[in-house]
DNA sequence: ACTATGTCCTGCGAGC
DNA sequence: TGCTCGCAGGACATAG
């Protein structure tokens, strides 16, 4: 569910409220494995850790907990939270109710609970060393790094932009609003855009991935951060959710397709 | 190697 | 009111 803004907002809330916090034990939910690791490696890699910090890497949370003195080595850790398209991280008092769908609960040294909850069980957990996004970030990547990914593809731009392997973090709402903002429709093939039009892509995708994080992101049905808050990107979609709505530059009928299994909006005049 | 398709899940709103 | 259908912010495995 989340893209990058809003698990970017989701990290942030969490560093600043849970960094220095240490996680005294740790419970995972029943049958419903929502996990990668198995779920006793995530117990005892977590438990008596102390939360150093907390940052997003694409789509992903990174906890970076503080080594194990074990000997003289250090023994490093992440824990690495995918939230997949419903999943969400709340911290709450230890007595508040535990919500349906509550996969994980990590009672912390200060008395709340870090609680994963994730309807659909798309999410995934994980625990590893030394966690590395295989995709390029948005909002890192300079001009010519983002050209050269999309070099000899013949996959619609709108599916390369999807693609994690190449870009890390964009999901489809910022994909269908960085092209509308770009001029450039989805079914393109990614190979056939001009070096003006990467240019115009490029910085549209930059620009919306940042308009989006200053508003927390965009919440459609369920997404709230860490305290529950609602993002306001969404007041400012100007295709995706707008299927036959007329466009907000031209007044066209907004279209929506269907591109890899993933819906698509576009405006049939501005977009070319 | 690259691309298109199906699958994993639950919940919600639309339409009958 | 209650049912069924289609759809949903993601990522993988598989087949061609």
């Amino acid at each position: 569910m989340p893209e990058l803004p809003e698990v970017e907002t989701i990290a942030r809330g969490l560093a600043k409220r849970i960094s220095g916090d240490s996680i005294e034990s740790v419970w995972l939910g029943p049958k419903p494995e929502p996990l990668k690791s198995s779920a006793a490696e995530i117990a005892a890699a977590l438990e008596g850790r102390r939360i150093l910090n907390v940052r997003r890497v694409g789509k992903h949370i990174v906890f970076d907990l503080e080594g194990n003195q074990n000997g003289a080595a250090k023994i490093r850790a992440q824990w690495i939270v995918h939230l997949g398209m419903t999943g969400s991280l709340l911290i709450c008092p230890a007595e508040s109710e535990l919500e349906k769908h509550t996969h994980a609960v990590l009672q912390l040294a200060s008395g709340r609970e870090l609680r994963f909850i994730d309807p659909r069980r798309f999410g995934r957990l994980s625990v590893i060393d030394k966690f590395e996004a295989p995709g390029a970030e948005p909002l890192q990547i300079d001009f010519e790094g983002f050209t050269a990914l999309f070099r000899g593809r013949k996959t619609p731009i709108k599916s390369a932009l999807l693609n994690q392997k190449l870009l890390s973090g964009v999901g489809n709402i910022y994909a269908d609003e960085a092209l509308f903002r770009a001029g450039i429709r989805p079914r393109r093939r990614a190979a056939s855009l001009t070096r003006d039009e990467f240019k115009r892509l490029h910085s549209s995708l930059k620009r919306v991935l940042k308009e989006a994080i200053r508003l927390g992101g965009s919440s459609i049905s369920d997404y709230v951060d860490s305290n529950g808050e609602e993002g306001f990107f969404q007041l400012k979609h100007r295709v995706y959710g707008r299927d036959s709505e007329p466009c907000l530059v031209c007044k066209t009928r907004i279209k929506r397709i269907v591109i890899a299994g993933r819906s698509s909006h576009y405006c049939p005049s501005c977009q070319k």
